[in-house]
DNA sequence: CATTTATGTAACGACTCTGTTACATATACG
DNA sequence: CGTATATGTAACAGAGTCGTTACATAAATG
């Protein structure tokens, strides 16, 4: 399922700090990479799984290749998290609950 | 980091499934297994990833055990998808700088 | 053109995930 | 008590992940 790329590719920290950079605007893979202390590979393999997952795309002008993020691309992720987040129950209301119990 | 361990716990359908049939309130580990199709063990563990990322813990009542969602422990993940979103370029607006790009 | 620059890919090793079956354990039941 | 029930754990195979270094390719540059 996608869900299921969108969620893995969430799940690695260097991967979101990629997302968050892109949401800036566009970048060329080298200046994605920089201010990583991992190799320019590793990188590369990262925007490869966020590619697959969907969550961006890259466009090659001359010799660079510029990512972005993908418009609408988060929202089914998105929209599980929030109906979950619905049926949650939050420590305040569990709070509650046990004072209401107490009683 | 946390976040990560919330994101790989959700990256599998099944454990997304789970958290969703626990939203109806406590379940006990058969109860939950016995809808699916893999084996029981195989939910065991898919329950000890959701335990081990924080998502839901369980007690232990006679000879069963009782899982439950872990409240406020979406919150992190939850965050990060808001924060996220809100940078997030979506289709309409993309579109709309089309519109203008080309006027 | 020869060389430098910007990137992706291949190959590898060390783990990690997911499902299976077999087994261990503890509690309930008659 | 001896047995059935409810679960977790161990061991294993097959597939995937993440980082590294070495290499391939294509576009700019002088």
């Amino acid at each position: 399922m996608i869900t299921d790329e969108v969620f893995a590719a969430l799940s690695d920290g260097t991967r979101r700090d990629l997302l968050l950079e892109l949401g800036g605007g566009p970048r060329r893979a080298g200046d994605l990479a920089e201010p990583f202390d991992i190799s320019r590979p590793a990188i590369s393999r990262h925007l490869r799984v966020l590619r697959e997952a969907g969550l961006i795309s890259s466009e090659q002008r001359g010799r660079e290749h510029w990512y972005r993020l993908e418009p609408g691309a988060l929202e089914p992720a998105s929209e599980w998290m929030d109906h979950a987040a619905a049926i949650w129950p939050d420590a305040l209301s569990a709070l509650k609950r046990y004072v209401e119990s107490s009683k």
